[in-house]
DNA sequence: GCCAACGTTGGC
DNA sequence: GCCAACGTTGGC
């Protein structure tokens, strides 16, 4: 099967591209997800193995701040059920958990790639993170995106003038 | 803190 | 099913 990715958006201060790599076996469980589009996409596209560009938003820099892949099938979110839990959903059950998580696990720290730089590449107009009013936590990305980003990636911020 | 843009809720 | 009110997201 052809390759597949998503962008994932973290809050540093909930989960950091560090704290994922800091994690055992560089895995965490990607809870919170609470929107249905974000969820389906869990539910019915994600495969294991797909990559994930580990997106940190709601914080000072936002942007691409590393690499990971999904690393698991889907199961009930635990936070759902969790009183104390910011995420917990009164209306779900053990019998029809409404919200899934899938585990991911972080491959490498990148540069942080943000918004501005993004925003300043052409071929990433069709970006869905970049359409307008975007809010989705989860979106897909084009293998063509995915290529961009990453050679972006491995670049230094400024390009180095060769004149 | 502001606010645009979007998703969800609930009365009808 | 419509849609106004409300809540949330997330960059700035």
């Amino acid at each position: 099967m052809t390759p597949q990715y998503w962008l994932m958006k973290s809050e540093p201060e909930e989960c950091s591209i560090d704290d994922a790599l800091a994690a055992p076996k560089r895995t965490v469980p990607w809870t919170g997800v609470r929107n249905y589009q974000a969820r389906n996409f869990i539910r019915d596209a994600m495969r294991v193995g797909d990559g994930v560009l580990f997106y940190h938003s709601s914080c000072p820099q936002p942007g691409i701040a590393g690499i990971a892949r999904v690393a698991s099938a889907t199961r009930p979110d635990p936070t759902q059920f969790d009183p104390k839990s910011p995420y917990f959903d009164t209306a779900s059950t053990a019998d029809a958990p409404r919200w899934l998580l899938r585990d991911v696990q972080a491959v490498r720290k990148t540069r942080l790639l943000g918004l501005a730089e993004l925003r300043a590449e052409p071929a990433l107009a069709d970006l869905i993170l970049l359409r307008r009013g975007n809010r989705l936590s989860i979106t897909p990305v084009a293998s063509a995106h995915w290529a961009v980003i990453t050679r972006l990636l491995q670049r230094d911020r400024w390009p180095i003038w060769h004149g």
